[in-house]
DNA sequence: CTGAAAGCGCTTACAG
DNA sequence: CTGAAAGCGCTTACAG
């Protein structure tokens, strides 16, 4: 149980510690340590089992090896595959990850990322909420490596792994167009960021070529009241005078809220109603309540996300970059 | 940017860092340092924005304050709450988590383990796979705090929190009994962790008061070869000359994959079969594909388990504990 | 090519 | 009641 430090294995072989600090950290090379010795050391660090302590290490080098990952809602399926995708990804490269939760709580994103800093992460990456945007311009002040996931803010400048929000959105509107639809309802978030208001935009624009834009069908609701509002908005649409012959729910959640309605009310898809979603959803893998959904690359936003913070991590001043992976619509076809 | 460390505190009121040490750490009671210093220090400390250095403070201790947490499936909603409601509970007691993932994989949960051992964790909160006992001998032996969850092995003594698997698998079968069913079909994975067994046992208990034991109504599948076994099991049982009244799904994802085929099959639960099953799926939020199933103490669950682990990782000689928590049977009434 | 030594920031026995 | 000092395990200039 007794850990075996540098220094045993340096006194085992009548060398300095620096000498095998030197060698296990591969500096060993430019003629620093000859390769007679180099195997040497190699060989007895195997045998006696020496592994690093990493808090020596940190401390000495002031890096921790650990990445600071904030997400809004690990209950959602969505993010739980990211963080994993994160993850794994991470840990390829000798990252460990921290994982944390805000669940779309502003003040609990602030929380997060104090106690991140105070366990020293290397770098952050952040899902942020809402109104999150003063703690990431803190960090950015402070010169930490980050990179938001999934959403971001306008006038900050900040390396940014997302999707094509707006051709993905107009791509499931033209999909609902073609099926003959003529009006179609978004449901969609009250909320200033960005990629939500993409998928706005693309929904606009693919009804505004066909004239087909009605403000009125477009229904905001609110993450914290989500299932009070999303039965009073599908109820509405449905029961309205004018009636609905398409529905594009823009998340994961509400379109799992809104086709649960759907199918109180005993409406079906795609017979009674036409329907497309952003995200997949569990249930969707069941014959009634599958609808064609925006497939998010989750695997590779993952990657990516990493590759940019580990890219900022290791070398000095990195540009910001903005990646828009491409989501495309899953028709189950 | 530049940290404010001890000696920054110390210097700025002529004393030693030992004295500042002692009083931000709250051992200054005990007559150690005069109320009036340790006033003086505390509130310096804030005003310089003193924040400690974990790593040296790691370094020096040997302790980390982070629990190493071992899953068998992130991608499943059950882990991930449970990984979730682990995390909220050890941050209270100012506690990191550092999440894996292992996959179902008894080499990964080997290399998981030598991972969060690098990391320096203090402690092991794992849900353990299939054949992963010798790795959880070899955590006992090295008498790392170790607390397993929702599975276990026999003849082996470590602490542990699950629920009743086989009361609540007894009142499960029970359920579909006084629904009428007399030929009840267990479908469950082919392994040999207790729990399942338990799952397994409570199932045969039920049926055996009525003498309605078949053991040809048990259906063993292979994680590795789901889709494909579920296909084949359901179809089989359906389609079998001795006629199915009842299903009970023995797990999660054994529920989804079960019930959509009989989606796909076209036979409703509850007018054409009865089924019950372990643990809630989203999915389960939809009308059509409700089914009562047993409902696990998630939120216990993870409070507990770490709650055992901080007893373990704070005094000397904890016994270990198996804690049975209580699952019941929801039936959406 | 290799070693002696300083120092990262903290805690804790020891001395006074 | 308080300080001087050692030491946790590592890395890295510096000297030879």
């Amino acid at each position: 149980m007794a850990r075996v430090s540098i220094k045993d294995v340096a006194n085992r072989l009548g060398v300095s510690t620096a000498t095998v600090s030197l060698v296990l950290n591969g500096k060993d090379k430019d003629g620093r340590v000859s390769e007679n010795m180099a195997e040497k050391i190699r060989k007895e660090a195997k045998a006696m089992n020496y592994k690093p302590n990493n808090f020596a290490r940190a401390l000495r080098s002031g890096r921790s090896e650990t990445i600071g990952l904030i997400i809004a809602d690990i209950s959602n399926p969505f993010f739980s595959h990211l963080a994993f995708h994160i993850q794994e990804h991470a840990e390829r490269f000798g990252y460990s990850v921290i994982i944390t939760n805000t669940n779309e709580d502003t003040a609990k994103m602030g929380k997060m990322i104090s106690v991140l800093k105070s366990r020293q992460v290397d770098g952050f990456i952040i899902v942020p909420t809402e109104n999150g945007k003063k703690y990431i311009d803190e960090l950015l002040q402070d010169q930490f490596p980050l990179v938001l996931l999934d959403r971001y803010f306008s006038g900050i400048n900040v390396s940014y792994v997302g999707v094509n929000n707006f051709q993905a959105s107009m791509q499931a509107t033209d999909y609902l167009l073609k099926c003959g639809c003529k009006r179609i309802a978004l449901v969609i978030y009250k909320t200033n960021l960005r990629h939500m208001q993409e998928r706005r935009d693309g929904y606009v624009a693919a009804l505004a070529k066909y004239d087909l834009y009605d403000s009125r069908l477009i229904k905001e609701i609110d993450y914290r009241t989500i299932v009070n509002d999303m039965n009073r908005v599908v109820f509405d649409l449905m029961a309205g005078k004018e009636k609905i012959d398409g529905f594009f729910f823009s998340t994961n959640t509400i379109s799992t809220l809104g086709l649960k309605k759907l199918a109180e009310l005993n409406i079906k898809t795609p017979d009674d109603i036409k329907a497309v979603c952003f995200d997949k959803n569990d249930a969707f893998d069941f014959p009634g309540i599958a609808i064609p959904f925006v497939q998010q690359p989750i695997h590779e936003m993952g990657k990516r996300a990493v590759e940019l913070l580990i890219e900022q991590m290791t070398r000095q001043q990195v540009l910001p970059v903005h990646e828009e992976l491409t989501a495309i619509l899953n028709k189950f076809s």
